[in-house]
Parts: structure tokens; C-alpha cells; sequence
DNA sequence: AGCTCTTATGAATCATTGA
DNA sequence: GTCAATGATTCATAAGAGC
């Protein structure tokens, strides 16, 4: 099941995909998509939304979607996969190395493994272990050149940080540092003239409460950072695991085409809903 | 080659090894050590002083002493593995994870990975990569119960704390009732003056740069924070790729025993001549 | 608008209970 | 026994209300 949604005065477009992943992938065209970005349920996560895939049989669950991203994206694409391992009796779980080592193994080259530090981690207590604040966000490329747009991500650096934020209260400091540090504040234009500096491999964001009626898997500010970073306007990005669909949104704002995948009907009808209702004109196909 | 220095007025000792680690680890009894920290050469690095391991050699070259490792841990110890692949081709080595993957066959529980997040990472641009500001500090333990002393490395909580801990919020307050209601109170009186919090799994430390002779491995608040966390006064630290012994002097500094293999006769006796000027009396076994 | 204070809640983990 | 479900624990953020 497949509806676009085209913009009226922009040329970018929208897919949504209702079903498996692993069908709906069949249906795009080879070396189509510049950016993969996504979250995919993770192991005994989410259960009553996906029903939940068992550890030990993750790797096996996801080689063919694996597969299908690897033939639909372009040879200069990116695959960002977010992912973490749960604890089982008191050890982390291997599937996500294993996983990793299975893509290499059908070609994909693992180019980065960039982390994402929670800053507003789940609460907790336990005896041996700490709260857990970050991710894993994996970079796969099909080959060692691929496009990557480093300055569209640079972040101010030097005296700016220091005189602006004494003025501010220490909520729109922490607001602001966690937008500097994911490279979006909100006047980029008045950073011009200050001098920039590339960022790292370390993102720091704060997960967002705001949107109470779906979870959202990741803040807005994590795929605008990586849709900035690998690709361009126009360009195509595909979210397997749309869900809230965040990448979408995101996409669209950055008027880059965007192709979003769900198997959960409510999902892909909130979404064409939101989009929608904006500024879009719904076509089927 | 054994030396042993002897505190005067302390009751803890520092011994030092020089030696390949696999061989001079196995003079070590059994079941003696609470906690090896350590930052082994990487693959492929600092070749000039360790001859440099291929990456594709490296879990082969490790697992002897992961085993004796193992063997000279206490059950309740705990093995802190600092390391982080390098770039190879453009792409992650993976043998991290395949180290992973084999020191569990060989007993090893994985209990968790903490993140150490470089502040001041090595400068440097790369067409398609940022700098590298993290690396992986792999905790190991032989059984699921293990000592780990949480309130030793308790931080400073955020402002937020503080008005709230005047008066607990109402939200506290119905939480309680509620559990109180279902047969749970909560105890209050841990929240009452408290103004630190148990720390995440994601460290923020700078490197430092104050030894210039010798490359120290990490900053001595990183070993500082596990020997706190995961020792007591008069338990024994190992280090098997000592280096420069940042990690003995911090042990030593805490009232723990240290002991510290390395191959580098210059750093034996560097660590050797540093201790001894302070504080020391010289015996050799 | 600026600030302060209040409130909800999020890919969490463990121990215990019940089937 | 093993496995699934429930209760307890507790921190950093955003949004909203109030001044």
C-alpha cells in the first residue's frame, strides 16, 4: 500500500509504505536512495507495537532488510542505523556485533560507529550497573567514497559561546548547548562571521517528551543532523521504521524527497495526516 | 623481574614486573586480584614501543592473557578493558568485537560497556570522517554478582535539585501515597538533604597531556573512577600493560595495592625511580 | 518577555511473584 | 524447574502555569 503526497509549490514528494519492510523494500527502484536513516525495533522492544524480535534471532530478522537497503541505495548513499543491546541476566547482548559483523559480510562496508549520549537518560537504581545514556548510531557505506556535506554541520566555536550564554537563563544555556552541539541553534546566521569547527563523533541530545501520543525513537535534532550531513536539497532519504515518523518531517523541512516504511496502519495514517494537512496535496498510486 | 616497593607507614605495596605480560602473569596466584584496569597497545599503534599488533592478529595475541587474567581475578573482581578500533581502509576494524565475541566463549561475562567521551580529542579533518572523541572502556566479570561500590563515585546533582529537595514536589509526594497505598512506602529520608546523584555510563573526562616522555594511556581520573568504583582500601589493582602507571600511582594514591607488568624495561624503571623518590623503601624478590 | 516553579515521562533494569 | 508479568527504583529535560 503505497500513498505520495506531493507539495504544492515545492518539488519534493512524500511515500508512505504500509507493510513489512522487507516486502515494501522489493517495490523501490535500485540505487534510488541517498540516506538511510532509522531505528528499527529493537531486540524485546516495543512488543506490543512489533511484537517484539528475540535476541537470538535478530540477526537472521533483519539480514533481508540488510539486503534490500544495500540494493536500494545509491553506491555514494550512507545507512545510519540506530541501535542499542538490551541487558539479559546481568550481560549486554552480542546481536548488535554480530549484526555488524553478518553486513560485512554481505558487502556493506562499516565506516563509523558515531555514539549518541542520552543526556536525559531513563531513571533507576540497581545494584551492579549504572543508568544507560547513550546509543550506537552506525555508519554503512557501499563504498569508501560517498557524499558527506561536513560543513553543513559545523558548530560555533571561540568567545561567542562564552559572552551569549551568560545572558541566559541555565535552561536556554542547556537548550542552547545541546542545539550548538548537534549543530542547529536558532539564528545560524548570526554565527557568520564567528569561526566554526567540525564537529566529532559524539552527539549530545536529549531525548523529547513532547510528542505524548506516539514515542518517538529520536529527537528531531538526530536525523536533521545526518540528512544535513549526507545529503542535499532534492536528494532522497528512506526510513524503513518510520514510525512517528520523525525522519520524515524532517526530511521535508529540509526539502529533500522522502520515503517512510511501517507495518502499523495507525502509523502511516497519522503520518499522511500531519503531512497532510499542512500543505500537501494526497495522490495515491 | 619482580621489585616490590614497601610504604612506610601504609600498609600497601606496589610491585612491579617487567616481562611480557602473558609470561609474568602467570607468577600471580590465583583469585588475587579485585580489579584489572588497563589500556592495552592497539592494534597497529605505537608501534615504536610495542612492535605493533596486526589487527588481524589481535584477538590470537590477546586471549592468552585474557586467560590469565581470568585466572588471577577474584570472583568478585572485575576487568576494565580500555580500547577502541582503529580506521583501516576506510573502514572500523571490527576485532573489538570479535574480542568480545571470545573472551565469552572463554568465561568472560560482558556486563557492560562504558562510554569515555575524549573532551579534548585529537584535532584533525578528514574528508569523510570527524574526529574520534570516544573510546570504549569494556567491563568483564567472571559472575553475575561482583563488588561495585556506587556512592564512591556519586557527581553533584543539577540545580534542579535543589529547590526541589526544599520541599518534595507533589508528584513525589502522590507517587508515594500510592505505593504507600499499595503496601510500598518509599523512603523519603533518602531524598532528604541529597544533593548528588549516581553517575551514567558515559564518562566526560579530558585527556590529559602533562606527561610528555612517555604517552600516558588515559587521564588518572579514569582509573581513578573505577578503582573507587569497584575497590576498597587495601584490595589490589592490576595493571598488565602498565606504561607509564598512571594506573599504579592512582591505586597507590588510594590506598590500594598495585601491581603493574610491562615489557618497556625504561618505564619499569621510570615508575620504579618515581615511586621510590616519594615515599618508598626498595626490596627486591 | 524573563524568570521561577511544577509536572509528566522516557528503547531501563532488577527482584519478586505467579503460572 | 523455566518463563512471563508486575512492582520498585529515580534523573534530566520540556512544556506549561504563574508572577
Amino acid at each position: 500500500m503505497l500513498k505520495t503526497l506531493t507539495t504544492k509549490n515545492m518539488k519534493t514528494k512524500i511515500d508512505i509504505h504500509h507493510g513489512d519492510s522487507k516486502e515494501q523494500l522489493k517495490q523501490l527502484p535500485s540505487a534510488s536512495i541517498d540516506l538511510v536513516v532509522t531505528s528499527p525495533p529493537y531486540a524485546d522492544q516495543r512488543k506490543n507495537v512489533y511484537g517484539g524480535i528475540n535476541p537470538n534471532e535478530y540477526v537472521d530478522w533483519f539480514m533481508p532488510i540488510s539486503d534490500e537497503l544495500f540494493r536500494v541505495l545509491k553506491p555514494t548513499g550512507t545507512f545510519i542505523l540506530n541501535i542499542k543491546e538490551k541487558v539479559v541476566s546481568g550481560e549486554r547482548s552480542t546481536y548488535v556485533m554480530e549484526l555488524i559483523l553478518e553486513m560485512r559480510k554481505r558487502g556493506w562496508l562499516w565506516t563509523e560507529e558515531f555514539i549518541w549520549h542520552k543526556k536525559n537518560c531513563y531513571p533507576g537504581k540497581w545494584p551492579n550497573r549504572f543508568r544507560d545514556a547513550w546509543e550506537r548510531l552506525l555508519q554503512f557505506n557501499k563504498q569508501k567514497k560517498f557524499n558527506m556535506y561536513q560543513e553543513e554541520v559545523m558548530v560555533p566555536m571561540g568567545d561567542w559561546a562564552k559572552t551569549r550564554l551568560k545572558k541566559l537563563s541555565p535552561t536556554d544555556k542547556i537548550r542552547d548547548i545541546s542545539k550548538v552541539g548537534s549543530g542547529f541553534g536558532k539564528n545560524i546566521s548570526n554565527w557568520a562571521n564567528r569561526d566554526k569547527a567540525y564537529p566529532s563523533n559524539v552527539l549530545h541530545l536529549a531525548t523529547e517528551c513532547n510528542n505524548k501520543n506516539h514515542s518517538a525513537a529520536f529527537p528531531e535534532s538526530l536525523p536533521e543532523w545526518f540528512i544535513k550531513l549526507f545529503t542535499k536539497e532534492g536528494d532522497t532519504v528512506l526510513d524503513p521504521f518510520m514510525g512517528s515518523g520523525t525522519t520524515l518531517f524532517v526530511a521535508n523541512q529540509l526539502k529533500r524527497n522522502a520515503v517512510g516504511i511501517d507495518i502499523v496502519k495507525e502509523y502511516c495514517e497519522m503520518v499522511e495526516g500531519q503531512l497532510g494537512e499542512k500543505k500537501y496535496e494526497k495522490a495515491s498510486a
